[in-house]
DNA sequence: AGGCAGGTTGACGTGTGCGTCAAGCAATGA
DNA sequence: TCATTGCTTGACGCACACGTCAACCTGCCT
């Protein structure tokens, strides 16, 4: 049973990305798939970092961000003021986190009375029709 | 009891942006302030709308959608049609926040056990020094 | 009259996140 | 042998979201 890999069109394929974009992540130290002479090989591993990037982007998070969350994730086994700083960056990344859950909430009640106002603007529209008749 | 007004760094200093930030959604259609002369007069409609843009950018929407969604919340009576696609529109967005508040709970998780991970290497690094000592 | 604070319109610059060629290598099948 | 498929590295281009001048107007204070 060894492990799994991927080529770089084998994980744009399956996410829906393209190979150049891979490339660039892999271009800002996202990524860092093994070689086989030139050719990229992708372990598991990679394509969870991949699949942290899409959700990272899906809500805002810049490449940059994205890189962050990639190195907290990793079992890299730093001194402790590198292991207090990642404490530290997680908290922050929380606090964003609860930030954003307070905005959705706050969109998605905008966007229940944006609803209420277009049905009824929608019913007025019908009484109008109806009258023109 | 004249309806408030605000000048273009009023709100820049109150939220937090410039005014250059400000000019620029105007010239992308977010914002159509009255004028004196020359001059921007902003209204406290003017100043829910950056509110919705900023809350819109802290969770990854483009200025464009930004924009659309500025536009739901208008009481812009529009024909039949509009508001019919006013109402997918808004559907779309409901799915998107959806999708977001997936993402943020998987991000989440993953500061979780990123963080266990942590914890667990700072008291191994403890350890190593009190050996050391 | 002079000067400053605050506003205006260009216009160009910048960082991010890729898209889009171009040119080339490497294995594979007809 | 030749062509196709899939991968590679540049290198340039581009849209978005502003930053950063420059030059100018305008009201107000001294």
């Amino acid at each position: 049973m060894s492990s799994q890999t991927y080529s770089i069109s084998d994980l744009a394929r399956e996410l829906d990305i393209t190979t150049r974009a891979i490339r660039f992540y892999e271009e800002q130290g996202l990524l860092s798939p093994e070689r086989r002479g030139q050719e990229r090989i992708y372990s598991p591993r990679d394509k969870v970092s991949l699949k942290l990037i899409l959700r990272g982007k899906r809500i805002g998070f810049s490449l940059a961000e994205c890189r962050e969350l990639i190195e907290l994730y990793d079992p890299t086994s730093g001194n402790q003021k590198q292991l207090h700083s990642m404490l530290a960056k997680i908290a922050e990344r929380r606090e964003q986190l609860e930030q954003q859950l307070l905005d959705i909430e706050q969109m998605k009640l905008e966007l229940d009375t944006a609803e209420e106002r277009c049905i009824q603007a929608l019913e007025q529209t019908i009484k109008g029709e109806e009258i023109a008749q």
